[in-house]
DNA sequence: GATACCAATTTGGGATACCAAGCTGGTATC
DNA sequence: GATACCAGCTTGGTATCCCAAATTGGTATC
């Protein structure tokens, strides 16, 4: 693999993880030696990973792209929009074994799936869902989405009822379009994002000084 | 401004204004001796563009993307999603003062309108109507996409009568807005982006032999 | 003690040098 | 005449160097 998208990967990995916090100022002679690689496929990863709203510009120089919850609202309205209408586009396709596919990927979860696999398996069942739409734009804009969403609901204090929910939701759906019916299947999935929201933003919101004291920046 | 932000932005001028068409290979080197920068903001621009799909990676090597049929089809449906779920929005938010500022710069257009100015009209009242909602990952959405149908709607064989439809369908969409009749105008704003993107695919399909002879690459 | 100012360092933007991979054109051999 | 092969050139990827601007730390002055 070559280094530029090394130091991409590695870097995304670091701030997804967050082991870089949100807020954080960044250099690139910072991540330069980090890497081991030179400035400019640390440029063109910083470019990438600013397009992917992971960094963004702090005047001179990088920052960690704080959770912002007003974008995290504005982000649910989006998926809503996209993920819906990929779904319709599913039901339209008539393309049940794909379904079938999601299904066995969420049956294999079960309790004694570690709590950090949850995250990724609730990240996936959202994207490979707006894969079998077939429209590439339609599923980017749900990666992209889930992508943005990452450390904010990595950071959600989350209860094994609430995991419990969302995976039931997530049933529910794939039941629905299974069954062809798209309205249900769609207006399942609007409550389960908008549910979703909620949780998260509220879950933040009350721990927000908890976050801070953890160095994570967080803004309105 | 920046140097690199000056080749940005002369370059994706060229691209969208069809000095360089679709399909044609670009290299750094050039792109360098063209703008008189070196390659660091040269890199960074192609990355840029990159990312908005108006060039892709050739193997080794850059290339103006091709006019993509199958594309432009999916992108109708990822604007179908978003331009409808922004319009909602903005109905909801009951700003009607917007919506004729919007009106406004529509009627400013009328028959002694150059036709090259049409092209942009065109565009701008769907991005500044995403830009209604408030929503910036709605607005964001629609704007990207109308960049990357920007091209294709340049080649568009249209009338006289197909422009004077597409203005009447925009006005309908604002009268329907404005009497916050959102689903009426969301039934509007769907049938008329359906409907131009058939029109649309429908020409370029047509003319696909006349678009190659003048060197320009369009795949199905 | 506060503040204004200056120098030194840091930092991102840009330019250039170098390298490896791949393409091209020509040539030599069969 | 066709084909296989090799040298040279082109090109993107990487490293390094330079520069201007901004930040910082300290000092001198009020």
């Amino acid at each position: 693999m070559s280094q530029m998208q090394n130091v991409e990967k590695q870097l995304r990995e670091m701030i997804l993880g967050l082991e870089i916090g949100p807020g954080e100022r960044l250099t690139e002679r910072w991540v330069e030696s980090r890497f081991g690689a030179s400035r400019t496929p640390v440029r063109a990863a910083l470019l990438r990973l600013e397009t992917e709203g992971l960094i963004c510009r702090d005047g001179r120089g990088w920052t960690v792209s704080p959770i912002n919850l007003a974008e995290l609202e504005q982000i649910a309205v989006y998926r809503e929009a996209v993920e819906v209408a990929a779904l319709r586009l599913t039901c339209t396709l008539q393309d049940r074994s794909a379904v079938e596919i999601i299904e066995a990927m969420l049956d294999s979860c079960d309790d004694k799936t570690p709590r950090e696999e949850w995250h990724r398996v609730g990240r996936d069942f959202h994207i490979e869902l707006a894969r079998l739409s077939g429209n590439e734009f339609l599923f980017r804009a749900v990666r992209d989405a889930m992508t943005r969403l990452s450390r904010a609901r990595w950071l959600e204090v989350r209860d094994e009822a609430a995991l419990g929910r969302a995976w039931a939701e997530h049933h529910a759906i794939l039941s629905a379009v299974r069954a062809g019916d798209a309205d249900s299947a769609a207006r399942l999935l609007s409550a389960h994002i908008i549910g979703s929201r909620d949780r998260l933003v509220t879950s933040l919101r009350n721990d927000r000084r908890g976050l801070r004291a953890r160095g994570f920046a967080v803004v309105a």
